[in-house]
DNA sequence: GATCTTTGATTGAATGACCAAACAATTTGG
DNA sequence: CCAAATTGTTTGGTCATTCAATCAAAGATC
C-alpha cells in the first residue's frame, strides 16, 4: 500500500498539474485527485517542487520506453551497426508521434521551464532535462557528421543544440496553439537537416 | 505627470518582473520599485496580467527600433530591392546580438509563455507574439525560396516555424544556462539553413 | 483676484481569499 | 506493541483587488 500510495499521488499530481498548471494547483487539489488527505502529499514529498519533478519524470516514463523499444537509450551509446541517418529520420518521426500522443507532457514540461526561470531547485532539474536530451541528439549528430562528404563548420554540439531547440520551439508553438501544424514544421526541419547531411562536396562556400 | 507616472510603473514592472518573475512579484513590489503607492498600479492597469503584457511590449520597443533602423519592420513587407539571403544572414546576426544585449527580455518572454499556458488572457498575448514573429521569418523564407535552384518540399510557413522555433529553443537553452554557447548554436542553424537555401539542383531525393 | 467646484491622480489601509508547510492525533499492519 | 502511514486541522503568511479618503490643479463663478 505505501508504494502504491506514493505512485497514486505522483500520478494524481501529473494529471492535476497538466490540467491546471503548477501555480494554479494547490497541494490539496493533488491530494483530492489522489483520494488522500491533504497532509499526505507532504509526507512523501518535502516540497511542492519535488512533486513537480517527480510528476515530470513519471510522465516521461512511457516516452522513454518507446525509445528503448526502438533500440535507443537516452543515456547509452548508439548501436554501432545502425545507420545514423536512419536514426535521425526515426527521431523526427518519433518526435511527431510523441507530440500527438503525449501533448499533456509537453504542456507540463513548458510549465516546468517557466517555474525554473526563478526557482533554483526546478532550474537545476530543467538544466539536467535539457542537457540529457541535447546530448542524445548530439550523439546522433556526431554519427551523421562522420558520414558526411564535407564536415560542417559548426560542431556537433552546436548543431545538436539548434536541432533540439527547433524541436522544442515547434513544441512550444503547438502547445500555445493547437491549430498549429507541428508535423509540417518537423517535416521541414527534417528536410533541412537531411539535405544538409547529404549535401555533396562543394568547391567553395562562405562562412556565417 | 500622469503619463510619466504610467510609464514609470511599466518600467518598474519590467525591471521587477525580469528580476523576480511573474508569480514571485507582488503588485506592491512593482509599486515600490516605481516609488508610488500600492493602489496606483491598479489605477492604471486593471489586472496584473495587463501589466505583464504592457511590460513585455515596453521591453520589446528598443529591439523593434533596432530592426527598423536596419530597414525592416516586423509587420511590413520586405524591401523589394534587397537580397533575401542577405536579410536572412542579417537576421541571424541580429538574433545573436539581441540575445547578448537584451537577455532580460528573453527571460521575461519565457516567463510569459509559462504563465500563458494556463491563463487565457496571457495565452492570447503569447499567440499574437509568436504569430507576428513567425510571419516575419516566413516573409524572409518565401523570398529566399524564390531564389532557390530547386524549391523545397516543405512550405515556407513550415520552414519558418522550424527556424523561428530553433531560435527560441536556443534562447531557452541560453536562458536556462548562461554557460550555454548560444552564438555557436545560432551559427550552426545559420550554416544549415544557408546550405539548404544554396544547395544545387539534385537528380533525385527521397521524402521525410 | 478670491472662492467654490470638479476632475483626475494618488494614497494607504482594508478585504477576502488562498496556500504551503507543520503538526498533533489517529489508524493500520506487521 | 511499535513504527509507519494517514488524517484533518492549524499556522503563519501571502497577495490581488477594492475602496474611502486626500491632494493638486484647472476651470468656473462672482
Amino acid at each position: 500500500m505505501p508504494d502504491q500510495t506514493k505512485e497514486r499521488i505522483v500520478d494524481a499530481a501529473y494529471r492535476t498539474l497538466v490540467r491546471r498548471g503548477y501555480h494554479e494547483t494547490a497541494m490539496k487539489d493533488i491530494a483530492a485527485e489522489a483520494g488522500v488527505a491533504p497532509g499526505l502529499a507532504h509526507y512523501y514529498f518535502e516540497t511542492k517542487e519535488d512533486l513537480l519533478v517527480a510528476a515530470i519524470e513519471h510522465g516521461c516514463e512511457p516516452l522513454i520506453k518507446v525509445w528503448e523499444a526502438a533500440g535507443v537509450s537516452l543515456s547509452g551509446p548508439m548501436p554501432e551497426d545502425a545507420d545514423p541517418m536512419m536514426f535521425a529520420r526515426m527521431g523526427f518521426e518519433l518526435a511527431k508521434e510523441e507530440l500527438k500522443t503525449y501533448g499533456g507532457l509537453f504542456l507540463l514540461t513548458f510549465d516546468m521551464f517557466g517555474v525554473g526561470l526563478h526557482n533554483p531547485k526546478i532550474a537545476s532539474a530543467v538544466r539536467t532535462f535539457i542537457e540529457e536530451r541535447r546530448a542524445f541528439v548530439a550523439r546522433i549528430t556526431r554519427a551523421v557528421i562522420a558520414g558526411m562528404a564535407e564536415p560542417p563548420l559548426a560542431s556537433a554540439d552546436a548543431i545538436a543544440a539548434a536541432i533540439w531547440g527547433s524541436l522544442h520551439g515547434i513544441y512550444l508553438q503547438k502547445v500555445m496553439n493547437p491549430e498549429f501544424d507541428a508535423e509540417a514544421a518537423i517535416d521541414a526541419l527534417s528536410e533541412m537537416t537531411m539535405a544538409f547531411a547529404t549535401r555533396p562536396r562543394s568547391t567553395s562556400r562562405e562562412e556565417g
